[in-house]
DNA sequence: ATAGCTAAGGTCAGTAAAAGTCAAAAAGGA
DNA sequence: TCCTTTTTGACTTTTACTGACCTTAGCTAT
């Protein structure tokens, strides 16, 4: 139930909730051997658990000094949000990346617990599969995009 | 009268009732070989007794580190009413019936105006036309019914 | 300068470990 | 008997993990 892609997702949340600064550098080997992981598995991590949709933007740099910048994408300072977030969102999302950008709306208190889970429930894959055996991510899209326009507007 | 079904349902419902919390987080092939049974009988006992109707919520994850949790919903006498309205969509809803359903449960108290909104957007007529032509009262039926459950949770 | 070494991180495909689906067979019950 | 519920198992999908091989950047000795 605690597998160690877990425990890497929360160590580095919480590194980056500890932080002053809104990203984070952190060495992949480091990490690799902290959780006793291979190396590549960070990058896993990464790229399940950071990606745009999920909020996060991660840079990093080879060789020697080399590092991985983990930078948490501040929701409320962007200019128009409901632009943004549909930006985001596109002509197609997966469930995971929606389940990220709903659960940062929530973290960021743009919507309550409740309107979370109500999201979630509209968007998630057993659902959307239910009645459209493919494309189901762009059905997700267009539904979490009207979602996101409607709760966010007013 | 003793199937191995009944015996499953009583046991995880043990564990629920000796939880702290309120759900539980099981793993499948645990659950077959504690019972003897092939792995896909746990669903048949989740889907027979552990709906939503039962008054429970089931999430699960696959891959290492997979488990299922069943979730207890408190319900209150209000409840009867809200599964009551959920049978009511059945397997298909036009969109006038189901903006009348959202406006019934803010009247009655259930979901705000803003969650409210948030449904009317999800099971919006443009919005889903937009993504089938056919079928889009099923369609809207089956994201319906995944919201009104999720307003149970809490 | 620069060739070459070393120390990072990246990619990708394959394997393993879960849970899900579906329909057929078996068992019960009225 | 006939219908419903339970049980089974073959096949699928999703998620996590591993390892071999690749790329990039800095450093150092010539």
């Amino acid at each position: 139930m605690d597998n160690i892609s877990d425990l890497i997702e929360r160590y580095l949340k919480k590194l980056l909730a500890d932080s002053s600064k809104e990203y984070i550098e952190v060495q992949r080997s480091d990490l690799a051997v902290r959780f006793s992981c291979v190396p590549s598995q960070i990058n896993y991590v990464l790229t399940t658990r950071f990606s745009a949709g999920h909020g996060y933007f991660v840079e990093s740099r080879r060789g020697s000094g080399g590092y991985i910048r983990i930078v948490k994408l501040q929701l409320d300072q962007r200019a128009d949000l409901i632009l943004d977030l549909c930006a985001i969102v596109g002509d197609s999302i997966s469930q995971s990346d929606a389940e990220g950008l709903i659960s940062r709306l929530h973290e960021e208190k743009f919507i309550s617990l409740r309107e979370a889970r109500l999201m979630q429930a509209a968007v998630d894959g057993n659902t959307l599969r239910l009645s459209m055996p493919v494309r189901g991510d762009q059905l997700r899209a267009i539904i979490l995009k009207a979602m996101v326009i409607s709760i966010l507007r007013s």
